[in-house]
RNA sequence: GCGCCUGUAGCUCAGUGGAUAGAGCGUUAGCCUCCGGAGCUAAAGGCCAAGGGUUCGAAUCCCUUCAGGCGCUCCA
């Protein structure tokens, strides 16, 4: 047995093979200068074949190198077969199928090394090692602190904590950033509508602001404020609407701490809006834009000529009354991330309702000097409950909080992490409650808890002493299929980083438990023939640290037993 | 009106420009003397919203139209 350890997982051997491909490319058409340099700027793609009969990988190059070549598709991939070189360690044999399909055969030494280096390597296989670290930071939820947590913060707290884990596992390192928006109109229209409740409580009465906080909770903050303070109504209101403010501010964000700890949810740092106000920040990153001469004073106020940059219109900073915008807060805090904190990049996970404000602030951060690129938005669509979208300003939510009691940790974060960001999701809740026995997470658990049974169960005689593993024993249909799922989790990993798609990890474990029921139901892991058994053996232990980790990604549990 | 997102099986959703478009739920028929049946194996179910275009090849890229969601405040 010839083995080549150093191809771990699929992506090693992706690139392999691309290398291969690429040298007998570069020997065929060796002397012919035109072509040479076409090959420089030809990417060549691997991919899985449809049908596992076809082979373990593909290559469409033949098609799409054909027209440079000269050459028809069939027989440029005849030409090229001839010159890779099949070697034992990796490729056992290549056919041409269909238009110009090359399939990839590869040698069974490829899924022991595969399945070796995963046993090795246990909870840490998939794990990408840079050459440099890099530094993202990741912010998400930041809800403003005027009401409880709602469910569409529930799926954008799932995505960005997924997303979060899967840098991590990508090579970064990361920091979870949730951003408190402790300043602006809102908090004034929070403290106004507090008063009014207060007032109504001691039975006074006070003009409730036309759009202010309606919720249940506001009441519940009057109520402990009148208590804590009595005879507040004698203070001057504005005075004690900022105290008032303050209260709510401290009881609410310690709520969305609370809730999201709940939720299995927890920050490196909690960054206060009012500190971009306090300290100068604010008014060094208008400057900053004057300086570069992409701001002009209008009716009192200082505008970002955003038109200059592609943006429908231009954009107030600074306001006739002196007071910032929101917009200017959020590009000080931007430069803050990406200046003064030096984070290599920065990735928000916004509602659809903010998408307009992606390009204004890419912009602004250009005119600031920085690239745009270093500062990716997820925009995911918002959540529809039954019908009906959620918004602290109407009375009756449905909360983050009521959502983790009723349906659970584990299958909220697993049904928010299975549907791309871009889907407008109907969250049907009265489903959710009634299948939370059905739904797909225990599948994916129960796969878990299964691989650990079999473990136990042999754990005795494993450690008696069993005969070594021989990997080249798993030969069947399922025994392969399972090995090369395995090989592919760091390439999941890398994808999910790439397209920013943090469902890809729950879809990726889900089709994991599935190939591995399948395997179960058609090999016995226990048996007399005791290399056999102990090879079986070996693919469950990989295969359960493998579904361990993705599960860790989604951020839930792992259970041994349920 | 302008911009972003979406339209795929009865329902909820996947789908790297590639081979016969896939899962789950629901429906139907099977499967343990045996490692956990919360499982497995099948069947049925499709004009990929509509119409053009690009090419060896389009659910995927481009244009137009239709339908739905969201945005277009000196709000955040």
């Amino acid at each position: 047995m010839q083995l080549n350890l150093s191809i771990k997982s699929r992506l090693d051997a992706e690139n392999a093979l691309k290398a291969e491909i690429a040298n007998a490319l570069e020997s065929l058409f060796n002397g012919n200068e035109e072509i040479t340099e076409a090959l420089n700027s030809l990417e060549i793609e691997i991919e899985t074949p449809k049908d596992a009969s076809f082979g373990d990988f593909s290559t469409n190059v033949a098609m799409k190198f054909a027209k440079t070549a000269k050459m028809a598709p069939k027989a440029l991939a005849e030409a090229l077969i001839g010159q890779i070189d099949c070697q034992p360690a990796m490729i056992r044999s290549a056919d041409i199928a269909g238009p110009g399909f090359i399939n990839f055969t590869m040698a069974e030494e490829l899924f022991a090394s595969y399945l070796i280096n995963a046993l090795e390597q246990k909870g840490d296989y998939g794990k990408v090692v840079l050459p440099e670290k890099k530094r993202l930071n990741m912010e998400y939820v930041s809800a403003n602190p005027t009401g409880p947590l709602h469910i569409g913060n529930a799926r954008g707290g799932a995505i960005g904590d997924t997303l979060a884990s899967i840098f991590e596992w990508a090579g970064w390192e990361v920091t979870r950033e949730f951003y408190l928006n402790d300043a602006g109109n809102q908090i004034l229209k929070l403290s106004e509508s507090i008063y009014a409740r207060a007032m109504d409580h001691i039975g006074k009465s006070f003009p409730f602001p036309d759009d202010g906080y309606k919720g249940e909770d506001v009441i519940d903050l009057a109520i402990a404020f009148s208590d804590l303070y009595p005879g507040f109504e004698n203070g001057e209101p504005r005075e004690v609407m900022e105290q008032m403010a303050a209260f709510a501010l401290e009881k609410n964000s310690a709520a969305m701490e609370q809730s999201l700890a709940g939720y299995n949810i927890h920050y490196d740092v909690w960054f206060k809006e009012s500190s971009l106000h306090s300290n100068g920040a604010i008014s060094k990153a208008v400057s900053l834009l004057g300086q570069n001469n992409a701001t002009y004073e209008q009716g009192g106020a200082i505008w970002f000529k955003a038109t200059e940059y592609g943006c429908d219109k231009d954009e107030v900073l600074i306001r006739s009354n002196g007071v910032p915008t929101y917009y200017a807060a959020d590009l000080a805090y931007h430069l803050d991330k990406l200046v003064e904190r030096k984070f290599d990049l920065a990735i928000n996970i916004w509602g659809a309702d903010h998408h307009g404000h992606v390009k204004r602030l890419q912009m602004a951060l250009a005119a600031a000097g920085i690239d745009p690129a270093r500062l990716q938005i997820v925009i995911m669509q918002l959540v529809l409950v039954t019908g009906v979208r959620q918004s602290k300003r109407k009375g009756d939510i449905f909360t983050l909080s009521d959502l983790v009691e009723d349906v659970g940790v584990d299958a909220t974060r697993f049904t928010f992490n299975s549907f791309s960001p871009s889907t407008h999701m109907d969250f049907d809740l009265e489903l959710a409650k009634q299948q939370s026995n059905e739904n797909p997470v225990f599948y994916v658990q129960y796969a878990h808890a299964r691989m650990c049974s079999i473990i136990r169960n042999l754990l005795s005689i494993n450690e008696k002493g069993l005969a070594p593993p021989d990997p080249l024993r798993l030969v069947e249909k399922q025994e392969r299929a399972l090995i090369k799922l395995i090989s592919s989790f760091s390439k999941e990993i890398a994808m999910a980083a790439t397209e920013l798609d943090s469902s890809r990890i729950a879809k990726y474990a889900y089709d994991l438990a599935t190939c591995f029921h399948s395997f179960y139901n058609s090999c016995r892991v226990i048996s007399e023939d005791e290399v056999l058994m102990a090879s079986r053996l070996a693919l469950v232990e990989a295969a359960k640290h493998v579904l361990h980790s993705s599960l860790s990604i989604v951020g839930i549990t792992a259970p041994e037993s349920m």
